[in-house]
RNA sequence: GGGAUCAUAGCUCAGCUGGGAGAGCAUCUGCCUUACAAGCAGAGGGUCAUAGGUUCGAGUCCUAUUGGUCCCACCA
């Protein structure tokens, strides 16, 4: 006896059923198999400090749904799962909580430290896994990979000594980012910049040996005056030819600095001369290194003001601006104060506004590395879906500078650098190998560098350092290059960029050769989500409330690649909607199937008009479906999905056979069934990777229905391919011709207010045979969804009675004889709104026919198509004048 | 400063390589029809931002303009 299925559907009881059950079953599983294709896709690892947000639930949705499809398609699909270390944030967190138990991170020193972390790894670490879980992510979680894993771990070290042997790794003092608060370098990419209303301070610098003579400067930031080493001016202008070479008295230090010139300073810009700043401005810096100037670094790792400050030492580096500028008033050196918007540079994390530093640092060569991600690019071994991210890929690439890899942190891949403390040698191996004496000097005091990775340089190995490389394991040769990486356009400069190189590098492949970006999930007034606003949706609150599926749906619908969206509930609201849809259709039909016998000796031969055409549009739509996944527009092959189920297959195809079922006597009952259930499982499949939770659950509950136990899970059921047996289009032509009668009556009766309970006759009449048969062959489901109590088809009209209500279709005319009923005005009114639009529509098609260039021009099909559309008008036009005419 | 992107029904958005203007929600009308009122049937509503151009034909391609969003960039 079948299992009934509930009166709603319920997500709730079903969803954590179903997952255990996969699991259980190794479905997510993907082990080398010579004999099927691998497809494999590596999850953008989500931070160990990461909560589900919308953002994931996008990403991981779209990942899933392809994992699904090309698993039902046959191939053997690898969903690569694992978490990232994080370095920062985690770090973040973690002296978070020591501070709460009154523990200084210095205190506990580099090893507690690093414990402390893992612990903390350990017990938080999980959460977001759990979380991509309940969203029905079918990952393969036995290979669950972490960043900072011993696999990871060793191919980041492999990585840092092949590069560092080929040069392309270099210690260096250089400017770099650096985040007086996290007190760390960052890299260019983790620089956000945001414009700031600030002011721009003129500031007399007197000339040397000649009283009363100043250069006036402009400045936003003068605090850094203190490090100034000269003034600039444009080797070209004319006001300044004067004093290039003289010096200038810096003020508040009262020393000597060269004017130089250089053609970085925009004459056109401020007062045309700039303080030059080598230590705490990138530009300063390179003006600095032209013209060989003294680097004079005047503040501490945490922006204040260091000893040569003099009286301004200790002070923040906001404050000794207020002072000094007081001071320079004071003065008499302040010459004006404008008000200035410019753009600062801020750390992503933190929001602090970031200050250029001379560091010794780590640094990754860029150039030779950029080229051939450039290249793989060009040559289309790597393609972005949509294209048009190509453009900021390439511009990033090809305007790359070198990466700073080294971060003033503890978690996270430590250097493998060592220092002899006797002689200053570096030396680069890896950890097995660690010096214990110098290699130049002979000296026993060795100390490894205190510096770690920054994070994105072991998740730009992800693809391959999961897979087990730098070991040339079954699994990397097998499974890689990977497939398709899907990401949001915010992070390919972080990571996409940085994985390709790589990958090409280390492996001479591209990581994988599609790009699939989506767009970021904002608010239903378009903000984006964030914590400050307190206007995110939690993920996990939408499935508790509506069910994993409805989520997905709703993310995947009406968004196309690329772009961002919105989220409300009404849409969640709406794609719940349609999960009880599908799961009340399949009540119907499940509840018919258990009263059903002979389905088994159904054959297509002994189909209805009604079940070729369902049949044939399911048929259609596999294929529609299919090539819009094989090409990425999962929002458009999902629409189609659901117009399908809900319009053709529930409200039209369902209503057509309810006449046949209810009939004890009908023969073909068992052909409907069969329909009903085939179109279903066909459809249920297509749904699957979509809404794979409720799709489980019926095709689960329809297999024991029917006994057909052969295929356990609808996930690992064959993905359906287009039939020519299925393809009827004849039948699907007739019952369109049903369907456009129907909607005819159902149209005249509604603007008549015809209450449904009232049944009439309908009585068709058609010159054509070929139709008067198709409405004889379709006479029971045609008089059900008409509401006719009787259905006679004619040739001619006579002997009809002449107050009767008609409706025009192609090559037939419907005519309802509810006399009592029909407003004769309204009738008129009606039918002369169909005549006009007739002579619209013929207007069109006449002016295309009679355009000599669209018909010598035209594709042969489009012109015949034409055609058949004049006819089929002109014979709907004679057929509603002359029934104005009988009104009339 | 450079680049990208958007502008389509009241709202949110689809519309792939040019040839029928669409969906969901909202609105209005009528229905508790034995799968589903989280439903059924019907209706209204759009010179597809503006101006040119290419084409037999443009929401779709090109150019310019207007307005919005985003990314990149060293203008002190």
């Amino acid at each position: 006896m079948a299992k009934e299925l509930e009166k709603t559907y319920n997500p709730q009881e079903i969803e954590g059923r179903l997952y255990e059950k996969w699991l259980e079953k190794k479905y997510f599983h993907a082990e080398v198999d010579r004999s099927k294709e691998p497809f494999t896709i590596v999850i953008p690892p989500p931070n160990i400090t990461g909560k589900l947000h919308m953002g994931h639930a996008l990403d991981n949705t779209m990942q899933d749904i392809l994992i699904r499809f090309k698993r039902m398609q046959g191939y053997n699909a690898l969903w690569m799962p694992g978490t990232d270390h994080a370095s920062i944030a985690t770090e973040v967190k973690v002296i978070d909580q020591l501070k709460k138990e009154g523990i200084d991170k210095e205190e506990l020193g580099r090893e507690g430290f690093l414990k402390r972390a893992w612990e903390w790894k350990e017990e938080y670490g999980g959460t977001i896994i759990s979380q991509l879980k309940k969203m029905g992510s079918s990952c393969d979680w036995e290979r669950e990979r972490f960043t900072l894993d011993e696999g990871c771990s060793k191919a980041v070290e492999e990585v840092f000594i092949k590069l560092h042997e080929k040069g392309l790794i270099y210690k260096g003092s250089r400017i770099i980012n650096w985040c007086p608060v996290c007190q760390t370098s960052i890299s260019d990419a983790e620089v956000e910049h945001e414009e700031q209303a600030g002011h721009f301070w003129h500031i007399k610098y007197p000339i040397a040996g000649e009283e009363g003579r100043f250069v006036e400067i402009a400045t936003t930031r003068p605090e850094t005056l203190l490090g100034d080493t000269a003034v600039a001016v444009h080797p070209d202008d004319e006001r300044y030819q004067d004093i290039i070479g003289k010096t200038v008295i810096l003020p508040l230090v009262n020393k000597e600095i060269p004017v130089v010139a250089d053609s970085y300073v925009d004459k056109e810009f401020g007062t045309g001369v700039v303080k030059i700043t080598p230590a705490h401005d990138p530009n300063d810096f390179e003006v600095g290194k032209r013209h060989n100037l003294e680097e004079i670094t005047v503040m501490n790792d945490d922006a204040t003001i260091n000893e040569k400050g003099g009286k301004y030492a200790g002070l923040d580096r906001y404050e000794a601006r207020k002072q000094m500028v007081n001071d320079l008033d004071e003065l008499g050196l302040l010459v004006k104060v404008e008000d200035h918007v410019h753009n600062v540079g801020t750390h992503d994390r933190c929001k602090t506004t970031v200050e250029p530093m001379i560091k010794q640092q780590w640094f990754v060569k860029m150039e030779e590395l950029a080229k051939p991600a450039i290249e793989a690019l060009k040559k289309k071994e790597l393609r972005f879906v949509p294209e048009r991210f190509d453009k900021t890929y390439l511009h990033w690439l090809e305007n790359i500078r070198d990466w700073c890899i080294s971060r003033q942190l503890w978690w996270g891949h430590r250097i493998p650098a060592y220092y002899c403390d006797s002689c200053g040698e570096i030396m680069v191996a890896r950890e097995s190998e660690k010096p214990c004496t110098c290699s130049k000097c002979g000296s026993s005091k060795i100390t490894q560098d205190q510096d770690t990775l920054d994070t994105w340089f072991s998740s730009a190995l992800w693809p391959f350092s999961t897979l087990g490389w730098p070991d040339k394991t079954e699994e990397l040769d097998y499974f890689y290059p990977t497939n398709v990486l899907v990401t949001g356009y915010d992070i390919i400069f972080f990571w996409v960029i940085r994985m390709v190189f790589s990958g090409l590098e280390h492996t001479g492949k591209t990581p994988f050769d599609t790009v699939l970006i989506h767009g970021l999930v904002r608010d239903s007034q378009g903000r984006k989500m964030s914590k400050s606003l307190g206007n995110g949706i939690d993920p996990l609150e939408i499935i508790e409330q509506y069910g994993a599926d409805a989520l997905r749906l709703t993310l995947i619908t009406g968004n196309a690649p690329g772009n961002d969206m919105r989220f409300y509930m009404e849409r969640v609201e709406a794609s719940r909607n349609f999960a009880n849809k599908v799961w009340n259709a399949s009540r119907f039909i499940m509840m018919n199937l258990e009263k059903s016998t002979g389905l088994e000796n159904v054959t297509l031969d002994k189909l209805t008009q009604a079940d070729k055409w369902i049949l044939s549009k399911v048929n259609a739509l596999t294929k529609d479906v299919t090539d819009n996944m094989e090409s990425y527009e999962l929002g458009i092959a999902v629409q189609k999905i659901y117009d399908f189920i809900w319009e053709e297959f529930c409200d039209w195809y369902i209503e057509m056979v309810k006449p046949r079922l209810y009939s004890d006597t009908d023969e073909t009952k068992a052909s409907a069934l069969w329909t009903l259930k085939t179109v279903l499982i066909q459809s249920l499949k297509l749904l699957h990777p979509y809404m794979p939770f409720i799709t489980e659950e019926i095709f689960c509950t329809l297999q024991e229905a029917l006994g057909e136990c052969e295929e356990d899970s609808i996930m690992i059921s064959t993905w359906p391919v287009w039939k020519a047996e299925w393809n009827f289009a004849n039948d699907e032509q007739a019952v369109e011709i049903i369907k456009a009668a129907v909607k005819g009556i159902r149209n005249v009766r509604a603007e008549m207010n015809v209450p449904p309970s009232k049944k009439a006759m309908v009585i068709v009449v058609s010159e054509d045979e070929n139709i008067r048969k198709i409405f004889d062959t379709s006479k029971l489901f045609f008089a059900t969804l008409g509401y006719a109590n009787e259905v006679e088809i004619k040739s001619d009209k006579a002997g009809l009675a002449e107050d009767v209500v008609s409706t025009v279709i192609p090559g037939a005319t419907i005519y309802m004889p509810f006399a009592e009923l029909v407003d004769v005005e309204k009738e008129i009114e009606r039918l002369e709104k169909e005549e006009q639009r007739l002579i619209g529509e013929l207007k069109r098609v006449n002016g295309m026919l009679n355009n000599e260039k669209f018909i010598s021009k035209a594709p042969e099909a489009k012109i015949n198509e034409e055609k058949e559309k004049l006819e089929k008008y002109t014979n709907m036009m004679n057929q509603v004048q002359e029934r104005l005419q009988q009104l009339r």
